[in-house]
DNA sequence: TAGACTTATGTTTTT
DNA sequence: CATAAGTCTA
């Protein structure tokens, strides 16, 4: 029992009372995970039996750690216990109750690929305006209709969602999401939101499962509760509702999953559906220095709606955070590898004490080029999972259809790959026909003679052959026997064999590491059934952090802030702060939006322990493009006491482009950034209560320096001849004007520097007399 | 039908 | 830029 012992009140009272409703607001690097594992440890100790525990988490990954450290407590028991995303656990449970709500148990789970693939074939077969009803756009409207559990016939008779559809000019979805989920039914498949929306419809109408699972589960607990939708808050309350044993944890300050439908209102609710919950609030922080906590806290504060919490820390106040401006992407990456390289050194931390957060996965290219260059392991999380690449997704394909042939996504993706004569008119006219006679497209490949004329119907016949044998080999070999029997009478092997550049090459190898650990899943000793069948149940809920992490590579870590949810760091980057991509461009709009992007800087924030620096650039390349950038409102609203500003001496080949937008730009956004200062707060921690001066003048002895209170004219005012005073040239004459208003350009004499021609509408300029 | 080519179009974030 | 989708030719 002695673990008890390293507990604060709040937080042992929230492991010991462990019967009844408890809700743990857990303010970030309260010991959050520390409490759930103790939690859980307690229950078993107390006699609770781990297959009666349910532990419901929104990663892999967190499931995985929070598995592992429950184990380390209370040993092998900890095997037993239910414990992963709902996803998962609840794809576990629909794959034994598959036939009572009319799905075969081997039903494929179709990514958010396949959904859209699916959508846009609809969207043809429909003829609509497919810019109109964007896939993206009908497939969030689906995606968010199933997690407020609104089935297609409610869809449809809801006056109110067919008013906002019909005003939004798109009457139709409704028809498409009825056809979408008929389709999905008929392929025998389910979405990510049918995993929980079919939980939902199995423990409603089967009232002997809910009861099942609720004998079973009598101990529930959810880890960020805050990211909870409807569709996943109903699950829990069914299933909590016969012991009423349930805890969650979380924290409004950290939900950051709304635009996946997650509903703050949840942990309100919780308070309304269990009138005798206890609450217990973990306020204080443990992770980081008084600097980085407070400005998180004061972050979060320009966020209007909130719970009430007061997050501390007792450590050292800790360095300031650094920021520090770069003026390209390149140079942002450049910089944090410079910075930890020398941090590492002067400091004797380990790369793995490092870790480099953005919004967007994009970013992660600038920062891996520039860790490359320095020679700086690094690992990224997150991003392209292997499980998504092309060649990977066929194969699966090929196994999706050997396991479940009605499987039509599955088909279209592979019918044709490789190369067998088969094209889209083929896969047309079987669409056509599976429609007409309401069968599968698998039903018509199989009697092709019966729907299709001509020729291609021997071909589809060899198709059909095809994959039958591939089922009849499944049921002789085993997964890995299977899995290379199937990549090679399939062509994929050879295909990819012949080709022979770099990225095939990659291509080739991946397949081999797909199979490479197939053959390991063959050989787990804790699996019964070891199958190929088994091993694909669940693989499109993986992501990659799932296949062979070395946890104990010493590397650093890159990540969106997303997936750093949960994590800490000794050292913390957070880059890119800038407006559009951090708050992000379509988050601009609503006020709802913007607070969102605000809890996730304070996510990113509070992942540091130690140091924390966040980077911007004042130019990067976005869609090809280099665009320019300005700082993030999120600098802006640190108090500026708690910062150090540095701005990098700009890269060479900076002050050698001529492009002089570029330029131009750079300087503009120094003196917005830092001609007002904040005004330090009069409880200054010491003597530099003021915000740094800005160390660029000193860094760069050629630049002029702006005549305080610079401030520009406009365009309309300039006359030639005028005298006039540039940010960065200095005093220069306007030698002439050409153009008209607002595209004036000037040419204008610098002593010094001769002509420069300038955009007055863009170049900030001073008339001096 | 396949392949070569052009154009369009778009990026949050994750299961 | 990087992928998807559309257009044209063999």
């Amino acid at each position: 029992m002695d673990y008890l012992a390293g507990l604060n009140p709040q937080q042992r009272a929230a492991v010991e009372n462990t019967q009844g409703p408890v809700m743990i607001v857990a303010g970030a690097g309260s010991g959050k995970t520390r409490v759930i594992t103790y939690r859980v440890a307690h229950l078993i100790e107390k006699g609770v039996d781990a297959f009666n525990i349910l532990v419901l988490t929104f990663t892999n990954k967190a499931s995985k750690d929070m598995r592992e450290r429950i184990s380390k407590v209370i040993g092998s028991e900890a095997k037993n216990i239910w414990m992963g995303t709902f996803h998962s656990v609840f794809a576990k449970i629909l794959r034994v109750e598959a036939e009572k709500i009319g799905y075969p148990s081997n039903f494929t789970i179709y990514d958010t690929d396949d959904s859209k693939s699916l959508i846009r074939a609809i969207l043809r077969e429909l003829q609509l305006d497919d810019k109109l009803y964007n896939a993206n756009f009908v497939y969030n409207r689906i995606s968010s209709a199933k997690n407020n559990l609104v089935s297609h016939t409610e869809y449809m008779e809801n006056a109110e969602i067919q008013a906002e559809d019909i005003s939004n000019k798109r009457p139709l979805i409704g028809v498409i999401y009825e056809t979408y989920t008929k389709r999905c039914f008929k392929a025998g498949a389910m979405d990510f939101d049918d995993l929980l929306f079919k939980t939902n419809v199995l423990l409603k109408n089967h009232p002997d499962v809910l009861n099942k699972y609720q004998q079973k589960f009598k101990y529930l607990m959810v880890d960020e509760y805050q990211d909870t939708n409807f569709s996943q808050y109903t699950i829990v309350k069914k299933l909590a509702a016969a012991y009423q044993n349930i805890c969650v944890v979380g924290d409004d300050a950290q939900s950051i999953y709304a635009f996946r439908g997650a509903n703050i209102q949840n942990i309100l609710n919780f308070e309304r559906d269990y009138p005798d919950l206890k609450v217990y609030k973990l306020e204080q922080n443990y992770r980081s220095t008084q600097n980085i906590v407070e400005v998180a806290n004061s972050i979060i504060a320009n966020n209007k709606n909130q719970l009430e919490k007061n997050v501390f820390s007792d450590n050292e106040s800790g360095d300031r955070i650094k920021v520090q401006r770069a003026f390209t992407d390149n140079e942002e990456g450049k910089i944090v590898a410079e910075a930890i390289v020398q941090e590492r050194s002067s400091k004797g931390y380990n790369h793995n004490d490092f870790a480099i957060l953005y919004r967007t996965n994009a970013q992660s290219r600038a920062m891996e080029e520039a860790l490359r260059k320095l020679n700086v392991p690094y690992k990224i999380y997150g991003g392209l999972s292997f499980y998504q690449r092309k060649e990977i997704k066929d194969l699966i394909a090929y196994f999706r259809l050997t396991f479940n042939p009605a499987d039509e996504e599955a088909i279209k993706r592979v019918i044709n790959y490789p190369k067998r004569g088969l094209g889209d008119t083929t896969v047309e006219k079987i669409l056509v026909a599976a429609d007409q006679h309401d069968i599968t497209m698998w039903q018509v490949i199989c009697d092709p003679q019966q729907y299709i004329a001509g020729r291609i119907a021997n071909q589809l016949n060899d198709f059909a052959v095809m994959i039958q044998s591939f089922a009849a080999e499944a049921k002789k070999l085993d997964a890995y026997e299977t899995a290379l029997y199937i990549a090679q009478h399939s062509g994929i092997l050879k295909e990819l064999h012949s080709d022979t550049t770099d990225e095939g090459r990659g291509r080739h190898e991946n397949i081999q590491e797909l199979l490479n650990g197939i053959k390991e899943f063959g050989e787990r000793e804790d699996i019964e059934d070891r199958s190929l069948a088994v091993f694909m149940q669940d693989i499109a809920l993986l992501t990659n952090d799932d296949k062979g992490d070395d946890k104990n590579k010493d590397t650093v870590s890159l990540m969106t802030i997303h997936s750093s949810k949960g994590l800490e760091f000794k050292n913390v980057f957070v880059v890119g702060l800038e407006e559009n991509l951090f708050p992000s461009q379509m988050s601009l709009n609503s006020r709802t939006d913007l607070e969102e992007e605000r809890r996730l800087f304070y996510v990113a924030v509070t992942r540091a322990e130690k140091k924390l620096t966040l980077t911007y650039a004042t130019s990067r390349y976005r869609w090809g493009t280099l665009t320019n950038c300005e700082p993030s409102r999120f600098i802006d609203e640190i108090n500026a006491r708690y910062l150090e500003i540095e701005v990098a001496k700009p890269a060479k080949s900076t002050l050698n482009d001529d492009s002089f937008s570029s330029e131009r730009k750079s300087w503009t956004q120094q003196r917005d950034t830092f001609s007002k200062p904040k005004p330090a707060s009069s409880a200054g921690t010491s003597g530099t209560s003021t915000a740094p001066r800005p160390k660029t003048t000193s860094m760069l002895p050629k630049a002029h320096i702006p005549t305080p209170g610079f401030a520009p004219d406009a365009a309309n005012l300039f006359q030639n001849g005028m005298e006039v005073e540039h940010e960065k040239f200095g005093f220069g004459k306007i030698v002439s004007l050409e153009g008209t208003l607002p595209d004036v350009k000037a040419t204008v004499f610098f002593q010094g520097l001769g002509n420069k021609q300038l955009l007055l509408k863009f170049a900030k300029l001073r008339i001096v007399k």
